[in-house]
RNA sequence: CGCGCGGUAGAGCAGCCUGGUAGCUCGUCGGGCUCAUAACCCGGAGGUCGUUGGUUCAAAUCCUUCCCGCGCAACCA
């Protein structure tokens, strides 16, 4: 008796804070193909994903839905949830962090390090605004144009101060994880990820971490410390383990000494950081061995642009069943995105792919293939024997296909795998034709033949759709059953011909994919896609009032641009020399994103001049360009310079 | 010169590591067939493999120059 080998995946847990898009739902629909595909080699696999649901902006949420952050989060994991079990995704565990077992553990682990000294308390310096009660970062502020700093929320001025924080040595580790990535290739998938991370993070020397908040209630809150609520990356991240049985005391459940290490952590490529560096760090202080591989897969685009709600185009995962089915969904963003590039999703290419990959070229030849059975044996699929010349090609095709997919998806090349599954369904399609069955079925001396062909057809779908079962486990098991047989396992699928022959097919072969028409989807779509909301008229918060007197310090003027141009080294700076009527300064201004160089060269602009100078990336900037900016109707920034209809040296007031 | 990835037929991609007929899907044009969901099968047209120079008997493939796009990081007084 053999073991089975484990094998454990994971997603990332999904943010709680509203309905999942079909972005989200990508990654779970991809796990769940990888997850069934390693049960189909034999592993015993153990598939978690989750929910979490703690934080700042989810408290913020609630709060504006009138409800307590556990209600809200209540409400929107159930319709995650839902979300997830509609795409038919096999997951054995839903691990959620407001679980109790989960918030003790995280509890724990933050001691544990806390006594280890990995952990430590200090003074996080920042911004504070004092009637919002919150922190903020140095990149997080903003500076209005008199240079007072100012709460990005509310628009009120903040002041420095420091607040108490629990910091997390990530030196310490730095060393080991450098080593350990360099020592394992294969930890980071795709590799070119690897490099961002040891480029930006390791190789610079990765910061500390700050892991704990004072800003807000909806966390965990830290047992010996209870002003503190735990970093919510810290308590997401522990959900691997957590969601295993395991403790922190040392007394794991059964199921994490039998799954933990990870073997393949599933996330989107947005947050490879803290999969990679963080995660990795944490173990390592608990003394706890790291997973073996963390893929960040690319996304799903839709051809107009990225979904926002304020387009109105946001792809919902039940939308799109409601219009295609389940497995039509699995199998768009499953073929349509592939190992490191974006994928990009149009209706157009979902009806196309859904006319011709699976109405056509799988749906049509199944029903072709039993009609045809029906009409000349009965339905009953024997194997007389009389092999022709055009069958050894279809076999090989068959089974090298298996081994292709096999391979494709130790590779975690999921697309290329379920092209593969087609490639045996176009192999059979081909093979129609060059039997021609309609022609044997008229001589009646070639009906054994013909018997042969219809067997060797109805076998090679079989083993299609056997294999189509990780990707489309529906339809997989649609066709099986008309075809009156049952998945063939893996291993029995480097030989052809196991259909029990005198088997006899369904007499009334189903239509699996009913043509769609492109015109005819898009008028449902029309009428499903949300009303694009009206960009809300941000009120205009107003600051403290001032006397002439404040104002009269701004030393204004209008100066001529003299030259401009990029600045060396950064993309964002324009690097300005004006004359401000007979004095050239150097202005360094965030612009490059809205000007070409040599557009506002001659211009007359407007100026501040007496702002103190301050260096950026290494050049220094004397004063500051005057602009106007909003945000547009498109939800996109503008940015224009005033210009002064009178010359250099100018006075505004 | 911050690090990295990519530029191959109208579209989307494979091939590049391990040089040796440029391939796949969709679209397009033509043909075949009639079992099937106007389906399926075959064939044609369409490519200076981003650019420069080199290595080689031979370069999409290896080295090099530059251009363009993208990702990550930094920066926007």
């Amino acid at each position: 008796m053999s073991e089975k080998k484990p094998y454990y995946i994971t997603t990332a847990i999904a943010y709680a804070s509203g309905k999942p898009h079909i972005g989200n739902t990508y990654e779970i629909i991809l796990a769940d193909a990888i997850a069934r595909y390693k049960r189909f080699q034999g592993y015993d696999v153990r598939f978690q994903t989750g929910t979490d649901e703690h934080g700042q902006k989810i408290e913020e949420k609630a709060t504006a839905a009138g409800m307590t952050p556990k209600e809200y989060v209540d409400k929107t994991v159930a319709e995650i949830k839902r979300i997830f079990d509609l795409m038919n995704t096999s997951y054995d565990r839903f691990q959620r962090t407001t679980d109790p077992y989960h918030e003790r553990q995280v509890q724990k682990m933050f001691k544990k390090m806390y006594d280890k000294g990995d952990i430590y308390k200090s003074e996080y310096e920042g911004w504070y605004c004092t009637p919002d009660e919150s922190f903020w970062t140095d990149s997080q502020v903003k500076r209005i144009e008199d240079g007072t700093v100012v709460c990005p929320d509310c628009g009120r001025p903040v002041r420095r101060a420091k607040e108490e924080a629990y910091f997390f040595r990530m030196s310490k580790y730095a060393d080991r994880l450098m080593k350990h990535i360099e020592e394992h290739p294969e930890f980071i998938q795709p590799v070119s990820r690897k490099n961002e991370m040891v480029n930006n993070f390791l190789k610079p020397g990765l910061q500390d971490l700050c892991v704990s908040r004072t800003s807000f209630k909806w966390g965990i809150p830290v047992d010996f410390d209870p002003n503190h609520v735990v970093y919510v990356w810290l308590d997401a991240l522990t959900n691997y383990i957590t969601g295993l049985e395991y403790d922190a005391d040392g007394n794991h459940g059964e199921l994490y000494h039998k799954y933990w290490p990870a073997d393949l952590h599933l996330i989107g490529k947005d947050i490879i950081r803290f999969h990679t560096l963080y995660w990795p760090i944490f173990l390592m202080s608990l003394d706890e061995p790291l997973p073996k591989q963390v893929f960040g897969h690319p996304w799903l685009l839709q051809a107009d642009g990225k979904m926002s709600k304020s387009k109105g185009n946001v792809i919902y995962a039940d939308d799109l069943v409601d219009l295609y089915g389940v497995d039509a969904v699995r199998f768009f963003v499953i073929h349509e995105m592939p190992f490191d590039n974006d994928g990009v999703i149009s209706w157009e290419l979902m009806v196309e792919r859904y006319n011709t990959m699976l109405a056509n070229i799988l749906g049509n030849l199944v029903k072709r293939t039993i009609s045809m059975s029906n009409k000349y044996f009965g339905g009953v699929v024997t194997d007389a024997g009389v092999s022709g010349e055009v069958d050894v090609d279809l076999k090989k095709t068959v089974l090298e296909c298996v081994k292709t997919c096999s391979a494709k998806m130790d590779e975690l090349r999921v697309a290329d795998a379920l092209d593969t599954v087609f490639t045996v369904f176009r192999r059979c399609n081909k093979y129609i034709d060059e039997t021609e069955p309609w022609i044997l079925a008229k001589d009646e001396e070639k009906a054994d033949r013909l018997r042969t062909v219809m067997y060797n057809l109805t076998e090679a779908i079989t083993i299609g759709a056997s294999l189509l079962e990780s990707f489309m486990p529906e339809t997989s098991e649609a066709i099986l059953k008309q075809l009156n047989t049952e998945k063939r396992p893996l291993e029995q699928m480097d030989v052809f011909g196991l259909y029990p022959s005198g088997n006899t097919v369904t007499s009334a072969p189903e239509t699996l994919f009913e043509r769609k028409d492109l015109e005819a989807v898009l008028k449902q779509m029309e009428e499903k896609k949300e009303e694009p909301k009206a960009p809300e008229q941000p009120k205009i918060e107003h600051l403290p009032e001032i006397v002439y007197e404040d104002f009269s310090k701004l030393e204004l003027r209008v100066g001529t641009v003299l030259s401009c141009e990029a600045h060396p080294k950064a993309d964002k700076l324009l690097v300005f020399k004006l004359d401000f009527g007979g004095e050239e300064r150097i202005i360094v201004s965030g612009l490059a994103k809205f000007y070409k160089p040599e557009e506002l060269i001659g211009q007359n602009v407007c100026a501040v001049l007496n702002l103190a100078p301050r260096k950026l990336r290494g050049i220094e900037s004397q004063g500051m360009i005057l602009t106007a900016s909003r945000t547009n109707e498109k939800g996109e920034e503008e940015v224009k310079v005033l210009t002064s209809p009178l010359p250099a040296g100018s006075l505004i007031s």
